[in-house]
RNA sequence: GGGCGCGUAGCUCAGCGGGAGAGCACUACGUUGACAUCGUAGGGGUCGCUGGUUCGAUCCCAGCCGCGCCCACCA
């Protein structure tokens, strides 16, 4: 028996647990089908889900269930991120609660926290992963800082450093100084700040009362200043090219060079330079050969190099304390109100700091050249295709990355220094200890580099490093490469990228066929959800309160391409009715008796309405495959959601109702019939989208069942089902009882009495057909009289005879005579324009002329509709001024 | 500064060269025999603005206005 209510939260887990038990989820026990691979992108250990994984996730996992039911050999590869400064991060607060630095815990024993850490709270987003029905293949779970992976971190970096792809090298870094480390190009943002250009003026050496003034936005940076450059080409400094000014404050002779940096339209057309604290300053140095003073440590306070004054103050004191003195003697000319861009750190939030150091570097400006090649050629499909251009734009123009971090949670980097400094990169110390031993001819104690790598260095090899790489295993050879990686825009140079190069590079393959892109969740305003601003959806709430099924349909229906998802609670909650919807039509089927009969033959119903219905669920399958195959989420989703509700639900059961009803015989067993295999097809349909309610009821339901939905078949139709036949004949008798709805005005009399239906235009054809269906029909209607409001006409039901067929429909109505004459005044206003326009258009030669023929028809169609309607209003209007 | 995208019903959005659509919200009426509701009907839109191409433009093109995102080393 079907409850009367659908609880979700009394039945999720359970089911939950018996896909999971059942093995379901598990890759490999189809040998003889083609594989189906999907690796999920691996959150952060640290993480809970939030809205943008459950959409993620939930992209991912109709794709994966649906592909099952297909019969493919369904691989999804779960697994989480060491995710290292976020999860540092994390620790290291929980450690500051107690007083307790990472630095005096030192290494090993931090590193063992952070594990600690993980044992105890990383299987959070694991879990909350099961709550949303992700269908993983959890025997195969990893962590991209398990000892296999790890492995494959290392023998990547070897590899490369030997094939001279992973350097080490001197240059400026976005250096964070809250987090002590470097950090890449794109986990820097750049955000917009008032602040101030300040103005000021370094004296001419030997030119008493000369300036050049220069324009900054960090004046405190002036003290590491090496040079002061003006365009070659600009006349106004040409006489002071070659001459040099003094550096306030600290008096060193500044250079004045010519270069074409200098942009004499920005600020006064002199420009500061100070290579070793800013990006192009620094390339301006080079030219020039300009010395290079680095003023800072790393919190970024003024080290040694300053003078003394200004040692140990922190950058922004600095600023004070420099434009305080340098006022003092007259050399600040002016101060302006500027707004400009500043680097952040994505995740200190801190100013990053162009700082000085030695780093690891990746050529990825060569590893880039195939991985454009491949989707150039097709190899790799993006999806949508506008973000193949943005993944051209990045690739062609990259930059070589930073992948050291001075971090203790991450990979270590596999180098070994020599006394001398010498490096030996290595699988291991045993490896390094042997190459330095050869080198020097004997035994020797290495020191190992301190730094980790960048997260996304071990990210780039999930595709294959989860299946077992750089083992030969057997999952390499089958699941690899992986059909569509699914994730968000938002890490297509993260991680796609990144992926795209390590894949090509030590698979020789691409890493997966395509790559699906979808939107990003925002707020109700379509604000990006933070904490900051607290406009978070939890996800988890949303599972509690309208069940995990409700938000997958959301997510999925809402999941259109291009554009951001605005979630609102009220989305949810709408498609939570659906749910609702189809567990009582469920329900009602069961009360009815309806039983799918086992070797039903869907190709061999009588009826017009099981013929109609059947063939509506082969138009709905064959839709949801064709949206699916083209990931059109949002079409797949709204076309079933459209052919339950509107379709099976509101046209079939309630036109099935008269039969269940009714007598019983082999009329009614074929539509009890046909109704349980239309169910049943519906349960299979949605059951990607909403896993559990169709689980749920295909158990409830069932009868006997030889497996769990999950791995149901997917249904292939014939292609005689669709009866163009039972269409017409369906459709007429639809079209009809709507008109009779929407023209209850103009039916407007006395219960009881007996009218000619549509007493205009009833045709023999009409005749014929109704008579065919008039049984039908005739048991569909439910007799009652209405009771009259006050001040309005008494409605009523109303019987229509007509040939053998009796028809009683119920008028609900009681209508109010002014409001409905209003009504169709306007409505027949509209009619008489709109017969004028296509009366006009249909004289307008150049219309008849050039159209297309069937244009034309069309046009000429609608005429003659619009006047037929507004004859038949300007009727019912008589009517009603006449009562 | 460069690039991309978006402005369609009160809200959230589909659609995209030939009669303006859905869901939610709203109004009216009806529903205690599948429906935490549901059903039927209804109101509401110069499809951002201005030009152009076309027999015909919400749809294509150009410009403008507004919004958002990404990239960028600009003083």
């Amino acid at each position: 028996m079907i409850e009367k209510t659908y609880r979700p939260n009394d039945v999720e887990s359970r089911i939950y647990a018996a896909w999971e038990d059942s093995g379901a989820f598990r890759c490999g026990r189809r040998p003889a089908a083609q594989p189906y691979t999907i690796v999920i992108p691996p959150p952060n250990v640290t993480g809970s889900l939030h809205m943008g994984h459950a959409l993620n996730n939930t992209l991912q996992d109709v794709l994966v269930r649906w592909r099952r039911m297909q019969g493919r050999d369904v691989l999804w590869q779960p697994g989480t991120d060491h995710a290292g400064i976020a999860t540092q991060m994390v620790v290291e607060r929980q450690l500051a609660q107690q007083q307790i630095t990472r630095r005096a815990l030192g290494r090993a024993a931090f590193v063992e926290r952070v594990w600690a850490w993980k044992a105890e709270s990383g299987g959070t987003i694991t879990r909350q992963l099961r709550r949303l029905g992700a269908s993983c293949d959890w025997s195969r779970e990893r962590f991209t800082l398990d000892e296999g992976l790890s492995r494959a971190v290392r023998k990547v970096f070897v590899e490369l450093y030997h094939a001279g792809l992973v350097y080490r090298d001197k240059r400026l870094v976005n250096w964070d100084p809250v987090l002590h480390t470097a950090i890449s190009d794109l986990e820097v943002d750049q955000r917009e700040v008032k602040g101030s250009l300040w103005f000021l003026r370094y004296p001419i050496e030997g030119e008493l009362g000369a300036y050049i003034v220069v324009a900054t936005t960090r004046p405190e940076t002036m003290l590491g200043d090496t040079a002061v450059a003006v365009h070659p080409d600009d006349e106004r400094y040409r006489h002071l090219l070659g001459k040099h000014a003094i550096l306030p404050l600290v008096g060193r002779r500044l250079p004045i060079v010519g270069d074409p940096h200098s942009d004499p339209e920005k600020g006064t057309g002199a420009v500061k330079i100070t290579p070793a604290h800013d990006f192009n300053d620094f390339e301006v140095g080079r030219r020039h050969g300009l010395p290079m003073v680095n003023i800072f440590d790393e919190q970024a306070r003024l080290n040694d190099s300053a003078p003394e004054a200004y040692r140990g103050l922190d950058r922004f004191e600095a600023r004070k304390r420099v434009l305080a003195d340098l006022e003092a003697q007259g050399l600040l000319e002016k101060t302006e109100p500027h707004v400009y861009t500043l680097p952040h750190g994505d995740r200190s939030g801190a100013v990053v700091e162009p700082w000085l150091t030695d780093q690891w570097y990746v050529d990825a400006a060569t590893l880039a050249k195939p991985a454009i090649a491949a989707v150039e050629q097709g190899r790799t499909r993006i999806v949508p295709d506008k973000w193949q251009g943005e993944y051209f734009n990045w690739m062609r123009k990259i930059q070589p990355w930073c992948v050291s971090r001075q971090l203790w949670w991450g990979h270590q980097i596999p180098a070994w220094y020599g006394p001398d400094g010498r490096v030996f990169v290595a699988m291991d110390e045993a490896e390094a200890a042997a190459r330095a031993k050869a080198h020097y001819g004997k035994a020797i104690e290495l020191r190992r580099d301190e730094d980790v790598l960048d997260t996304w260095f071990s990210s780039a090899l999930w595709p294959f490093s989860t299946l077992g790489w750089p083992d030969p295993t057997p999952e390499v050879a089958r699941y690899y490469p992986t059909d569509v990686l699914v994730t968000g825009h938002d890490i297509i140079f993260f991680w796609v990228a990144r992926m795209m190069m390590a894949g090509l590079r030590f698979m020789n393959a691409v890493p997966f066929r395509t790559v699906y892109i979808h939107a990003l969740v925002r707020d109700e305003k379509g604000q990006k959800m933070s904490k900051s601003k607290g406009n978070i959806i939890d996800p988890l709430d949303l599972i509690d309160k309208f069940g995990a099924d409700a938000l997958r349909l959301t997510l999925t229906a809402m999941a259109a391409q291009g554009r951001d998802i605005k979630l609102s609670e009220g989305r949810v909650e709408g498609y939570r009715n659906f749910v609702t919807k189809l567990w009582n039509a469920a329900r009602f089927c069961e009360m009815n008796g309806c039983r799918a009969p086992a070797g039903f033959d869907p190709g061999a119903v009588r009826s017009s309405l099981a013929r109609w219905i059947v063939g509506e669920v082969a138009r709905a399958a064959r839709a949801v495959d064709g949206a699916l195959e083209d990931y059109r989420f949002n079409d797949a989703a709204g076309g079933l959601y459209q052919f339950v509700w509107g379709t099976f639900c509101d046209w079939f059961l309630e036109l099935a109702k008269p039969v269940l009803t009714g007598a019983d015989g082999p009329d009614k067993d074929e539509i009890r019939a046909a109704a349980a295999w239309t169910l049943d097809q519906i349960l299979v349909l949605l059951h990607p989208i909403v896993p559990f309610v169709t689980e749920e009821l295909w158990a409830t339901l069932g009868g006997p069942r030889s497996t769990m939905l999950i791995e149901a078949p997917w249904p292939e139709y014939a292609d005689g089902l669709e009866d163009p036949k039972a269409d017409a004949e369906l459709g007429w008798i639809i079209r009809l009882i709507t008109e009779i709805r929407s023209t209850r005005a103009e039916l407007n009399v006395p219960p009881g009495a007996t009218i000619p239906l549509l007493h205009r235009d009833v045709g023999s054809d009409t005749r014929s057909r109704l008579a065919a269906h008039g049984e039908l029909i005739g048991r569909l209607a439910r007799v009652g009289p209405i009771a009259a409001a006050d001040g309005k006409l008494p409605g009523g039901a109303v019987q229509i005879v007509l040939d053998e067929a009796t028809f009683a429909l119920p008028l609900a109505d009681v209508v109010d005579v002014a409001a409905e004459t209003a009504r169709l005044g306007k409505q027949i206003d509209k009619l008489v324009a709109e017969i004028a326009r296509l009366d006009a258009k249909l004289a307008d030669e150049t219309f008849t002329a050039r159209a297309p023929a069937h244009v034309v028809e069309q046009q000429a169609e609608r005429r003659e509709e619009a006047s037929a309607t507004r004859r038949r209003l300007e009727t019912a209007l008589g009517r009603l001024g006449g009562g």
